[in-house]
DNA sequence: CTGGGGATGGGGCCC
DNA sequence: CGGGCCCCATCCCCA
């Protein structure tokens, strides 16, 4: 991103069509004429600035992390960090003042990263890193980066198909709806993309991402209008003022567990860049226009693709398979929320990279990530619904599927296994009183007797265990475990929902 | 249109 | 660290 672009479109409420143009404002505050600056004046400057940073010249501001010294401009920083922002803007006043920072929460290859963003537009993400920069980013209040990281994430995990998950259940076998191949792959058509892209599946992890603002190519066309948009504001990444972090070491100030109490991230795909577009001028304290930056639409190049067509045509690899590996290149950033209690003792907090929300154990962490990322493990072989936790399918298959609710669905009144007779209708299944049943009428409804009662879904359901099991003995035997929940890929829920079996022979 | 209840999703925490 | 339980909030359907 052109630092100088940013900074110009903070203080000059631009149009995503001004590119290049800044209009000049006489005293008497009118628009007298459009000026166009060259962009070559601009990148020059910025290369000076970057020239300068690195010779430590007129290096005003001086940021410790992790025992490394990084020597930076206290204007560029300010520009681009609310972070940056509040902590310059105390000691505004001392202009002559060498201002410094330490950090302990992220790494210095991290801060080499988001400062060498600063500093030339150039975000190098990678697999490895994106989580840690995202954190960073985060902590330093740099929207514009967490919006990147986001997007990278995102189209790195196919969140974007999330929303469409729904849509593609109900796709006929033949495959899949125009405009949608490129977030939903079956094993089939996975390996004829590949054979027709003849590239590699995890080149969206793999290969290193930038990002800049020039364009217009690539916009965050997430879906959901200003209605959703303003629901998302409310999550917002910039960490909540009971997150406010010491200057000095990095540390959360003691407080309140920065517990975003509307953590609960509505389903729905519009998070990530929305999140941080969106997000509200006021997040800023010393930025009224912070939000400026990413509403003119951005170009995202992986390097060596060509944009958007490589997004579309490369297909994604599953999604728990990625969802694995970006839980396992979870830094101990995302650890390292160190928040206070009441004696003063830091006690670890696992920060969630996407929201505000922390949690005490990385396990909870992983687990919440799934509202995130959408990954549903937990298919219900009876009906093909989908659930982020196994007890929530259990719960599920028992109700819907097993009538184990001993209550008649019409009167409401308790019935035992005898007197509540089973009914089936498709898949699912419930009970009624020997009254409401004969008041409903059997025509077209299908009763499993007492002694047959949940045969069908028997096939399912292991009674011991309390969760559905598979009918196939055999193939039980061979695999060793009687389950056929498993944790399933993503990419594969169209094959699978070819392969539910019908309830009722 | 509204309220009630079931289904679902998610967090905390124990085992 | 995963499984599981409990609890609560939200969504959604239906009367």
């Amino acid at each position: 991103m052109d630092i100088l672009a940013e900074m110009r479109a903070k203080t000059s409420s631009q149009t995503p069509g001004d590119q290049g143009l800044v209009r000049q404002r006489i005293p008497g505050g009118s628009v007298s004429k459009t000026t166009e600056i060259s962009s070559c004046h601009q990148s020059r400057l910025l290369q000076q600035l970057d020239e300068q940073r690195r010779q430590e010249l007129f290096c005003d501001c001086s940021v410790m992390v992790e025992g490394k010294l990084f020597k930076a401009h206290r204007n560029v920083l300010f520009a681009s960090s609310g972070y940056f922002r509040m902590l310059l803007s105390h000691g505004a006043q001392d202009c002559g003042k060498v201002v410094s920072a330490s950090f302990e929460v992220f790494s210095p290859e991290t801060f080499t990263v988001i400062l060498d963003f600063v500093y030339s537009g150039h975000l190098d993400l990678t697999s490895h890193n994106v989580i840690e920069v995202m954190s960073a980013a985060s902590y330093l209040q740099m929207t514009d980066v967490i919006g990147y990281c986001k997007t990278f994430i995102k189209s790195s995990l196919d969140i974007s198909a999330k929303d469409d998950e729904d849509r593609y259940l109900s796709l006929s076998e033949n495959g899949l709806q125009a405009g949608s191949e490129s977030l939903l792959y079956t094993s089939d058509n996975v390996s004829s993309v590949l054979k027709n892209t003849n590239s590699s599946t995890s080149s969206h992890l793999s290969s290193s991402w930038r990002a800049c603002n020039s364009g217009t190519q690539q916009d965050y066309q997430q879906s959901g209008g200003s209605k959703e948009l303003k629901q998302e504001n409310s999550h917002s990444l910039v960490p909540s003022p009971t997150e406010v972090l010491d200057f000095k070491t990095g540390n959360p100030r003691p407080g309140r567990p920065p517990v975003d109490p509307d953590s609960r991230l509505r389903q729905h795909s519009a998070a990530s860049a929305d999140d941080a577009e969106a997000e509200s001028p006021n997040s800023f304290q010393y930025s009224p226009s912070s939000d400026g930056v990413l509403g003119g639409g951005k170009k995202m190049n992986w390097s060596g693709s060509s944009g958007t067509s490589e997004m579309k045509g490369t297909p994604s690899r599953p999604k728990a398979e990625k969802a694995d590996e970006l839980y396992a290149t979870l830094p101990t950033i995302v650890g390292v929320v160190g928040l206070f209690n009441k004696d003063e003792c830091p006690t670890m907090r696992f920060k969630c990279p996407f929201c505000t929300h922390t949690v005490k154990r990385k396990a909870d962490l992983k687990r919440h990530l799934r509202c995130h990322t959408g990954e549903r493990p937990y298919p219900c072989e009876a009906c093909g619904k989908r659930f982020t936790r196994l007890e929530h399918l259990r719960s599920h298959f028992q109700t819907i599927h097993q009538a184990r609710k001993l209550i008649c669905r019409k009167c409401k009144r308790q019935v035992t296994e005898l007197s509540g007779r089973v009914v089936c209708e498709g898949t699912r299944r419930y009970r009624l009183c020997h009254e409401c049943l004969m008041e409903a009428g059997c025509d077209n409804m299908v009763l499993d007797l007492p002694n047959t009662a949940g045969q069908s879904a028997a096939q399912y359901f292991d009674e011991d265990k309390g969760w559905p099991v598979t009918d196939d003995d055999d193939l039980a035997e061979d695999s060793g475990t009687d389950l056929i929940i498993q944790e399933v890929e993503d990419s594969e829920d169209e094959s699978e929902q070819k392969e539910v079996k019908p309830m009722m022979s």
